[in-house]
DNA sequence: TTGTACGCGTTATCAC
DNA sequence: GTGATAACGCGTACAA
């Protein structure tokens, strides 16, 4: 079934056809309804890469999760919640999303290849992209506009992004803790390639710096967002007797708490903890997660609506936005 | 750039460019090589639009969720596991992935004609298909190779699938109550909807059947996979003082956990729990849950493998895949 | 081993 | 309002 047989059907040409289904005018509406009733009883729908090819628009977007792995072991529901906001948007604007999942270990230079070359999609998400990724390199090859989910920690000035304020949001979080009293409060940091665990470690020195207390480069220990790395980043920092922790996030928090039960202290009697992301288990663990809640699902949502307006022409030039992020009071701060 | 240019650049016909792009063979290793050359300086990708017309395959496959909100919130790793193993197959095989996701709530009609009429997939990967759902009724439409992943209420004859042997995993779960000596074991059960939840329950009365347990249609509770449907459920159970309860999934078992607690019992020692998936909370809980684990990643390789390989006709009719469980003894049971 | 010529199903342009 | 017809970029018999 093509244009051409719906049109002998219909008794009219092709080009008639064609007028309809893309809502085209100068077609009497007699016509429009006896095409109409004909598409609708073969169950037509144009072939789409022969609409394509004319056309050169996909309606197609491309998800690229760089190191697919590390986003789903180190928290589970940032994924899901990101490609829910994607997938509202598209849905919305009637596009389809394309997924290319990268391997964390062994960075791959065909993976890059084909995420830079496929003509299959007319723009590119891409989410949480490490500044020493290869893809990085590749970017400048990259032919469709591209929106970032959280800053790119390179060239942030001329690619757009969508990001929540970590600045803020890690100042929050350490201002809560003083607040709460706590002076020795050390920070476990995420990596240095992704601009997220970067400016939270700013946001932990400026809270410190307007409270006036000094800035103690054995209290931060840099790591990463996973468990693990709160388990031995607090292992270490153990020896310096913090009063208080800012993890980088959820997961690395809950890392951090076990070596503090471990170590036969208690959360939050003898250290206060607070996270980031505000991920499911914070609300099941003991002691529930302080922590700061970042709008994963909105971040997805609104990157999306960025990147289609800007395939289709309604935006232009790079676009950065940053999304609030709130404080979520529980109990490992002790200030519930 | 197109393979015009190309052809012209290295001064053969269009025809060789074609031939030395798909590897084809009577083409001499000189003009092999030279065109390979100016393929390689002008980064030259083919039309993909163009392909797809002529020889009618995308290369890709579609994934559908039709209930993405519901897969995300009641377990937030199965979903990225489950990706995590479609990724991993349809990278080797050199396939691209389209995702469709669809909403919980409001079934919706324009959704379902989307995913059946859309000729940007080879195939299709269907997840988690709850037997009301309108996609149901026109799985006839769908002309390309479809597998499920977890087995369709109906059709499941006709229809490939890829899922874990819920009866045997859920007769394993009770066994290993039945084993530590529990007589009176509830069970929270799945919707009637999703054959996880039929099978899971089948399994369960199984193992009551081979102790010589007489059923007792008072200790199930027929719910949802949701924490809210385990703590409503344990509620209600609470009256008929069970000593065990064996939960269709984890989420579930937390949702139960949390009611025995507020009644003032104690796990595992008034009463066992076991869920079912493994989610990763389930190492970080207190008590730490038994459980059944299901190899999600895996069931989603295999599921793709076996798709690709229907829509390349190296196999054929509907195919059946039963993966094993594995029993995983933590501290609810009260067998650590 | 290489080149020619046709067709895939659409949209876009122009004539009527 | 409507209908021919020329692209779009590629694969592929068939001819050379």
């Amino acid at each position: 079934m093509n244009l051409e047989d719906i049109a002998r059907k219909a008794q009219v040409s092709r080009s008639t056809v064609s007028r309809v289904i893309n809502n085209e005018p100068y077609v009497s509406d007699r016509t429009r309804q006896r095409v109409m009733k004909v598409i609708e009883q073969e169950r037509f729908q144009p072939n789409h890469a022969a609409r394509t090819l004319v056309t050169r628009r996909n309606e197609t977007i491309g998800i690229v999760i760089p190191t697919a792995e590390n986003i789903f072991f180190t928290d589970n529901s940032y994924f899901p919640m990101l490609l829910a906001g994607l997938g509202e948007t598209t849905r919305d604007m009637d596009y389809a999303m394309l997924l290319w999942l990268g391997q964390a270990t062994d960075y791959d230079e065909r993976f890059v290849r084909k995420v830079t070359t496929s003509r299959q999609n007319d723009g590119l998400i891409i989410a949480s992209l490490p500044g020493d990724h290869p893809l990085f390199a590749h970017l400048p090859d990259i032919r469709v506009p591209i929106v970032m989910v959280d800053r790119p920690v390179r060239f942030d000035d001329i690619i757009s992004y969508v990001t929540v304020d970590n600045i803020a949001g890690g100042e929050m979080a350490v201002n809560h803790l003083i607040r709460s009293g706590r002076r020795r409060i050390a920070h476990i940091a995420g990596q240095e390639t992704i601009s997220d665990g970067r400016d939270r470690l700013i946001g932990y020195r400026r809270a410190l710096e307007k409270a006036g207390i000094p800035y103690d480069p054995d209290l931060v220990h840099q790591g990463a967002f996973t468990r693990r790395h709160g388990y031995t980043g607090m292992k270490h920092l153990l020896q310096f007797k913090p009063d208080a922790i800012f993890a980088c996030g959820d997961t690395a928090a809950f890392g951090a708490v076990q070596a503090i039960h471990e170590a036969g202290l208690s959360v939050p009697d003898d250290i206060a903890i607070i996270g980031f992301d505000d991920i499911d288990v914070a609300t099941q663990s003991n002691p529930t997660l302080t922590t700061i809640r970042q709008p994963v699902q909105q971040k997805g949502a609104v990157a999306a609506r960025i990147l289609i307006n800007l395939i289709e022409g309604h935006l232009e030039g790079p676009q950065h936005v940053l999304l609030p992020t709130e404080l979520i009071v529980r109990q490992s701060c002790g200030a519930a």
